[in-house]
DNA sequence: AATAGTTTTGCAAATGTTTTCATTTTTCGG
DNA sequence: CCGAAAAATGAAAACATTTGCAAAACTATT
C-alpha cells in the first residue's frame, strides 16, 4: 500500500506530461499511437491503476450504483440481484450492495451512505420507504428506481409487477375451483409492501367470492421453509382443516408442501397449496407447484437497463415498466372435489 | 445534480472554516460545542452530504470491500453473501458486489474494476484464481481473504470449509452403509476448485471402499432443480440403476429428490440421496436430506472479521480458518438391505 | 521554403476534502 | 484584569486526477 504508482510516475517512466496520460486513457483518439505505446509500456512497467475516485471528484461519473435490498440470501432477491448485477456489469458498472432487513429506518442509513460513496443511481425494493429516504433521494437529485413492485403514482420511476394482482390472481383462482375453506401464509407485512398488498389481493378476491377468511387460519411466519412448514404442521394438526393454503411466496409454499407430505396429506387432493413468485425450482418440485410467476430476472434486466438510461440521460427518460404477473396452473392446486 | 452543497458551502453558511466543517466530522471532540450546532443546522438546512471519493485521494479507507462471486443467485452463495455483508456493514463498510460466472478471466477483469475504485480489501470465492489475479492483488497490496474453501498453503489467508474433505466423508458414509451402484451428479469443473475437490474427496472414499465409479453414472449439470431433475430422471430411466446418489450439492440432490419423486420411487427404501452443503431447507425437506453441513453463515461473519482485521492491521494479521464440514445424517440415505 | 492548417502535447487551474502548523480566542489562577 | 496555558479556529498545502487553453510539432500546399 506504500508508493503505489500514479499518474505522474506513469508520466515521468514514459516521459510525457501527466495530462497526456490521462488523455490516453480517456480520450485515445487525442493521442499519437507511438506516445500511446510507450504510456502503455509505462503503466504495464509500474503496475498503475487507475484511481476511480480522484476522477470522480471531477463531477465523473463513479460507475458505482447502490442497490438496497432487504435481504439478499432469499431465492427471489438473490435472482434479482444477479440479473441486475450482470446486467449493469455489462455496461461497465459496479454494484454497491447493502440490505436493511426489512427494516426502514436502516434503508435510509444506507442510502446515505451509498450517497457518500457517490454513486450514479440507486435502486430500492418496493414502493412504500420513509419519507426521509424519499426526500433525501430527491433532494440529491439522484437518479433512482423503485424495484420488484408497481405502482403507476409512485415518488420514483417503477420497475415491477403488480403485487395486488398477484394476490387477488392466485385468490380468484383458488376461489374458483370451489375452495371455500381457506388458509393463506404470509410473511410479517411490517416494512413489506409486495407482502401486504399480494395479502389484500388475496383478500379482496377471496371476499368478491363471498369467502371471509378466518383469523385463525391467517398465518404469519418468516419466509423461511421451517418456519411455514412448523406452521402448517400445527395448522393441520387440528381435524377442522382447510382445503386450500395460499402462501405469500413460493419458499412459503414449498415449507407447506414439505409439512404435507411429511403428515401424509396428499397434494392437491386432499388439500391445495399456491405460492407467489415462480422461483427456480417451482416448476419442477414435485408436484409442480400453482404459483404466480413474477419474473425476476426480466426486472432485474429491465431495470438495469432504466437506472443506466435515468444515469445517462440525466432523469429525462421515461422508464417506468410494469411486468404483469401471470397465473401458472400446475399441480398442486385442483378443483374442491364433492 | 447541479449545485450540490460542498464542504465550503457548509463553511460558509456556519460563517466557520472549511477546515473546522471537516473536523466537526471527524473529530467532533476538537471542535467547540457551540460551533459543531451552528454547523449541523448548515448541513442539515443545506442537505450536505460528506464526499468519500475527496475522502478516498488523502489515504483514507473507501469503506468498501470488492466481494466477487462466481454467482450469486445460488442458495449457498446468498447465504455467504447476505451474513459477509451484514458483517462488514456493522463495521461500517459497504460491500462493491460483482459476478463473473465461473470465468476467471472476467474475475481478473473485475478485480481490477475493484481496485480502480480503491477497495480497502477483495474477498474471492474458492482458492483457484488466475496468476494473474493474485499477481495483482498481491503486487497492489490488497488485504485479500479466499472464502469458502480452505487450504493452509493458499497464497492469501482462507475462510472456508474443505471441500475434499466434505466429500470425503460423504462417500465413507454411503459406502459405509453398503452402498455399491452409485452414481454421483456435480457441477461442471472448471473454474470450481470447490466442485473437483468435493469429487475428488468422493471418488477417493469410493475408491477406498473398493468402489470404482462407472462413468455412465457420473452426471454433469449445472447448479439447478431443472437439470438435475431431469438427468436423474434419464438415469433411472434404464433398468440398471444404482441404488445411491450423491450430489454435488444440496440444490442438485433436491432435484433428484423430485426426480424419485415423480417416478414413484422411495427415497430412501429403493434409492438413497446425500447432497453437500445443507442449504436452507434441506433439514425441513421431506424426506429430511442427508448431507454435509457447511456452515455459510459461519464462514460469511468469520470471513467479515477477517477483511476487517487484515485491513486495520495493514495485511500482518493472521486470519484464516478453517470451519469443518461435518456429516448431517438424516433420512435420505440408508443402509442397502439385501 | 514559407504559410496555413492540423495534430499533439504541456501548463496550470480546478475538483472536494484533510491535515499541519500557525494564529486567534478562551479559560483560569493569581 | 494580566498573563500563561489550553482550546479552538483558519490558511495553505496536499491528494490524484481532468480539462481549457495555449504552445509546439508536424503536414500539406503553394
Amino acid at each position: 500500500m506504500k508508493d503505489q504508482a500514479d499518474i505522474v510516475a506513469v508520466a515521468k517512466a514514459a516521459r510525457v506530461s501527466p495530462s497526456t496520460v490521462s488523455r490516453s486513457f480517456n480520450h485515445p483518439d487525442l493521442v499519437k499511437p507511438a506516445t500511446r505505446k510507450k504510456i502503455d509500456a509505462a503503466v504495464r512497467r509500474l503496475g498503475y491503476i487507475r484511481n476511480r475516485a480522484a476522477q470522480t471528484i471531477h463531477g465523473i461519473r463513479s460507475g458505482t450504483i447502490g442497490l438496497i435490498v432487504p435481504t439478499i440470501d432469499q431465492a427471489i432477491f438473490a435472482e434479482l440481484i444477479q440479473s441486475f448485477s450482470s446486467a449493469v456489469e455489462e455496461k461497465g458498472f459496479t454494484i454497491l450492495l447493502a440490505s436493511h432487513g426489512y427494516n426502514l429506518e436502516r434503508e435510509y442509513a444506507l442510502t446515505r451512505k451509498m450517497l457518500e460513496h457517490r454513486v450514479d443511481g440507486v435502486g430500492l425494493i418496493g414502493i412504500e420507504h420513509s419519507n426521509d429516504t424519499f426526500e433525501l433521494l430527491s433532494q440529491q437529485n439522484v437518479p433512482s428506481l423503485l424495484l420488484w413492485n408497481y405502482a403507476a403514482d409512485a415518488p420514483f420511476p417503477c420497475v415491477g409487477s403488480d403485487n395486488y394482482q398477484a394476490g387477488f390472481l392466485i385468490g380468484q383462482h383458488v376461489a374458483g375451483l370451489g375452495h371455500r375453506r381457506i388458509a393463506t401464509i404470509f410473511p410479517p407485512q411490517e416494512g413489506n409492501d409486495r407482502a401486504s398488498l399480494r395479502l389484500r389481493g388475496v383478500t379482496d378476491a377471496l371476499r368478491q367470492a363471498g369467502i371471509e377468511t378466518r383469523s385463525t387460519w391467517c398465518l404469519e411466519t418468516p419466509y423461511t421453509v421451517a418456519a411455514s412448514k412448523s406452521a402448517v404442521l400445527s395448522l393441520i394438526a387440528s381435524d377442522d382443516r382447510p382445503s386450500a393454503i395460499i402462501c405469500g411466496n413460493d419458499v412459503l409454499a414449498w415449507g407447506a408442501m414439505h409439512a404435507l407430505s411429511s403428515a401424509g396429506i396428499d397434494v392437491p387432493q386432499q388439500m391445495s397449496v399456491t405460492g407467489i413468485g415462480d422461483f427456480n425450482g417451482s416448476k419442477d418440485f414435485e408436484p409442480a407447484l400453482t404459483t404466480i410467476r413474477i419474473p425476476a430476472r426480466t426486472i432485474g434486466a429491465k431495470a438495469a437497463d432504466a437506472v443506466v438510461q435515468l444515469i445517462t440521460s440525466a432523469g429525462q427518460a421515461d422508464v417506468g415498466a410494469l411486468l404483469l404477473p401471470e397465473l401458472m396452473v400446475r399441480q398442486t392446486c385442483s378443483a374442491l372435489s364433492g
